[in-house]
DNA sequence: TGGTCCTCAGTTTTT
DNA sequence: CTGAGGACCA
């Protein structure tokens, strides 16, 4: 390696103020080393030993086993900081690579804050996507686009493929673009082209046209001069393949490659690594991985584990250092940790520890609730006696398997008027409105985008149909130019009927308008302006509809968030790859989100409801994923409670809503996996009961508690070994046992009661033991009288708790 | 073309 | 039970 000026890039920061970097491995680079090791910089101060280790491992491949709280992302930034400040490389020769926006702001604040002067950028600090975005504006033409390209979201890929499949002459009904969508992008994930597709999966789709249409969609990209995101990642795998001057153009750049979340990277992600991380025999890969692998929860969208498990083989001499050392946790929550995750096979191996003990720290607490409205409650009551004793909100999570079980959540809050958050719900950009408005700046930008021309075209209505838009798209294709192109060529013929026609003029007259604005107006106003004059605004003030209002509020946000952008490009450039809006954080609210998305975070109270079979773990990971699919519904329990700072609240409930029908449920094996020495059973005051205390009948605590003896009441015991049965056959066995009878019905039919299909499915057929106006008992709603039956579901309005819908295996004639 | 009815499915999510 | 998406009719 020369150096760095001759690499002939225009982006890079001017010559540094700071020392020269020189050759690796020179004289003086070795003695500012050992300078710098004698006067150990401010930053690597607060290192513990490991973390030192690896922040100073430079030369040679690295990873870093980082279990939760163990200080991972300061690894990473005093690692970036360290090589910056010792002069091994200018921030444009480090490539680091994150998994989402926020990690990687995060990252370039942290790196700033450390290196305390300005450092100009990190260019090559983002996501695989955005990274994979900047190599392709540079050398799209190297893998057939233009440097303009777009780059489609989600929404865009289904409206495709469902054009695709219905070009195919196919019944688009049948096979769904979704589920296509679907199957493209898991190729994708592998690094898969059409032609390399296993034949199996070929043959899967639309009567073995599967590999058929994925050319055919890829072609369709080509021609759009567009991207999905798998594309961002693969075009610069063909893309550095093909041409080896490139790939070492970067090879020569990047002098330092970092990786964060190792363990979630797919196939594609790693390809693209090991191609940037090549180094000629006797250089040293400077590549830096971290992750954990007990912490990879996204196998089922293509992240392999065995990338983690498997580095020291991909890079050889590779070092690994283990951070165990945790910062944020009680030893009791990282015992509880510890033992559950202990569980699993196919592990690196790690055990937290952490030197605090204090006697006052809570073990964790594991309750019981009669069902999931019950749950609610006493999570919500929780919660503001921890609020009396001026806890804030904002330090507290209720952790959910599924996005349905916040519903009850919010609704209590709601009624408790305690303010809440829920994370990661639907997104600000994958609204309407707000991607109505993006497809009209998207076509003003780029003509040739005919997603965005499709979309808006008739929106809002111009008398511009089904029959018209279809004419129009024959007539762009049998050319071969956008549609755009195609209107102002057919508005000059008479191909179309008057109304129509003159619809169209006027929106290619708009466009035409706006694209002459495009470089002298500023891009705020011509947004505005451009809302305006399409009619779009005026559209969504004529609705008389709730939702209305709220649609115009996003239609200024947008504008308004455009502000912080120079141009309309480089804000579209910006909302495709970051879909995320930020949140107020102003407010003290309880947070409230999946488990998955809760991964990186931390609070001093956490919440994880749900510890039920058939939810936690989920019924559907277990038949799809088997084993493995159980491993990582436990990396999930883990992730879970490993959140927690000081507080770990585990919930599991007997009567749980599954599609509207009440089941009952077992409590989760994930219960049976923690130790009793950090666990504690809550004892609570209030009745279980809830309809029940007003006499309908005994709650099953009344008499049994499942935690009584150290787990090992009979039931509970009975329901470990049903679940551990490989056949799911002998649901027959049952006893006195409350948690049995629920479930079982005496004379009703032999079926699962986690597996809602099952149930509906195994008695449709049969006549049901019950006839309308019997009077029956149920355990939570009391007596009550028979409404109507479907199959195995009965309609029944009860005495005191109304109507209701339940299973017949739930009641009993009186 | 717009609204209403019906059917169907129903984990997790980033880019 | 809910929400989404499609079919169907005015």
């Amino acid at each position: 390696m020369s150096g760095f000026d001759d690499i002939p890039f225009f982006d890079e920061e001017p010559a540094p103020r700071k020392p020269q970097p020189p050759a690796t491995g020179g004289i003086a680079a070795r003695a500012m080393a050992a300078r710098d090791r004698q006067q150990r910089p401010d930053y690597l101060s607060g290192l513990n030993p490991e973390q030192a280790e690896a922040v100073e491992s430079l030369d040679g491949p690295v990873l870093v086993l980082a279990g939760a709280g163990t200080g991972k992302t300061r690894v990473l930034t005093t690692r970036i900081a360290h090589i910056l400040s010792t002069g091994r490389a200018f921030p444009s020769q480090i490539l680091s690579v994150t998994f989402t926006n926020k990690a990687a702001r995060e990252m370039k604040e942290r790196i700033g804050v450390l290196v305390g002067h300005a450092v100009e950028g990190m260019p090559w600090l983002g996501t695989f996507h955005s990274i994979g975005v900047k190599l392709l504006r540079r050398h799209a033409e190297l893998v057939g686009l233009r440097s303009d390209f777009t780059i489609l979201d989600t929404d865009d890929v289904i409206r495709l493929i469902k054009q695709i499949i219905q070009a195919e002459g196919l019944d688009d009904k049948r096979w769904p673009a979704k589920q296509f969508a679907g199957m493209i992008d898991g190729w994708k994930n592998k690094g898969l082209d059409p032609a390399q597709i296993p034949e199996g999966d070929a043959r899967a789709f639309a009567n073995g046209k599967g590999r058929e249409l994925y050319a055919a969609y890829q072609n369709r990209l080509r021609t759009l001069n567009a991207c999905d995101f798998g594309d961002l990642l693969l075009h610069p795998i063909r893309m550095f393949r093909s041409n080896p001057d490139v790939l070492k153009e970067y090879h020569d750049k990047f002098r330092y490659i970092l990786v964060d979340e190792y363990q979630d990277t797919n196939t594609a992600q790693y390809m693209w690594l090991r191609l940037l991380a090549q180094r000629p025999k006797g250089v040293p890969q400077n590549v830096c991985c971290v992750g954990d692998d007990d912490q990879s929860i996204y196998g089922w969208r293509g992240a392999e584990v065995d990338n983690i498990l498997r580095f020291e083989k991909d890079f050889p001499g590779a070092k690994v250092i283990k951070l165990e050392r945790n910062y944020r946790s009680t030893e009791h929550i990282l015992g509880a940790a510890a033992h559950l995750i202990a569980h699993n096979e196919g592990r690196l191996g790690k055990t937290l520890f952490t030197e605090r003990t204090d006697p006052d720290d809570e073990k964790v607490q594991v309750h019981a609730a009669w069902d999931s409205e019950e749950e609610a409650r006493a999570v919500g009551e929780e919660i503001e006696q921890l609020q009396r004793k001026s806890h804030k909100l904002n330090d507290m999570a209720i952790l959910v398997r599924a996005s349905f079980q916040m519903r009850e959540f919010e609704d209590r809050f709601v009624t408790l008027g305690l303010n809440y958050r829920v994370i990661g719900g639907p997104r600000f950009y994958e609204r309407l409105e707000i991607r109505d408005a993006m497809a009209y700046f998207r076509l003003v930008c780029q003509p040739a985008d005919d997603l965005a021309f499709e979309r808006i075209v008739n929106t809002p209505k111009r008398g511009l149909g089904d029959t018209t838009v279809r004419t129009l798209h024959d007539y762009a294709r049998a050319r071969d130019i956008p549609m755009l192109a195609a209107a102002t060529d057919i508005i000059g013929t008479d191909e179309l009927k008057p109304k129509a026609r003159k619809g169209l003029f006027d929106v290619v007259a708009d466009f035409r308008r706006w694209q002459g604005l495009l470089e002298t107006t500023p891009h705020t106003e011509l947004a505005e302006q451009i809302l305006d004059e399409s009619g779009y605004t005026a559209m969504w003030q004529n609705d008389k509809s709730a939702e209305a209002p709220g649609r115009l509020e996003n239609l200024k946000e947008l504008i308004r968030s455009m502000e912080a952008f120079e141009s309309l490009r480089g804000f579209l450039e910006h909302v495709s790859l970051v879909m995320d809006a930020e949140q107020n954080e102003n407010l003290d609210a309880v947070s409230i989100m999946t488990l998955h998305s809760a991964k990186g975070l931390e609070f001093d109270t956490v919440f994880l409801p749900g510890w039920e079979e058939g939810l936690f773990p989920h019924q559907r990971a277990l038949d799809e994923g088997g084993r493995s699919g159980l491993e990582e519904e436990r990396r999930l329990a883990y992730v879970g409670i490993t959140r927690a700072k000081h507080r770990c609240h585990i919930w599991f409930v007997s009567n749980r809503r599954i599609h509207g029908l009440w089941q009952s449920t077992l409590p989760s094996r994930f219960l049976d996996e923690l130790p009793i020495t950090h666990v504690d059973v809550a004892e609570s005051e209030q009745s279980y009961g809830g309809y029940g205390r007003g006499g309908y009948g005994q709650s099953r605590f009344d008499k049994a508690d499942p935690f009584q003896n150290n787990y090992s009441t009979p039931g509970w015991k009975r329901a470990q070994q049903n679940r551990s049965d490989a056949t799911r056959d002998n649901w027959g066995s049952r006893s006195g046992h409350a948690v049995e009878r629920i479930g079982y019905g005496e004379s009703g039919p032999r079926s699962r009661t986690i597996d809602g299909e099952l149930v509906a499915k195994s008695t449709s057929t049969e006549p049901s033991r019950f006839t309308v106006g019997d009077r029956v008992f149920h355990m939570k709603f009391g007596n009550g009288n028979i409404s109507a039956i479907e199959g195995n579901k009965l309609t029944i309005d009860f005495d005191k708790a109304g109507q209701k819908r339940v299973l017949d295996g739930f009641v009993e004639k009186v």
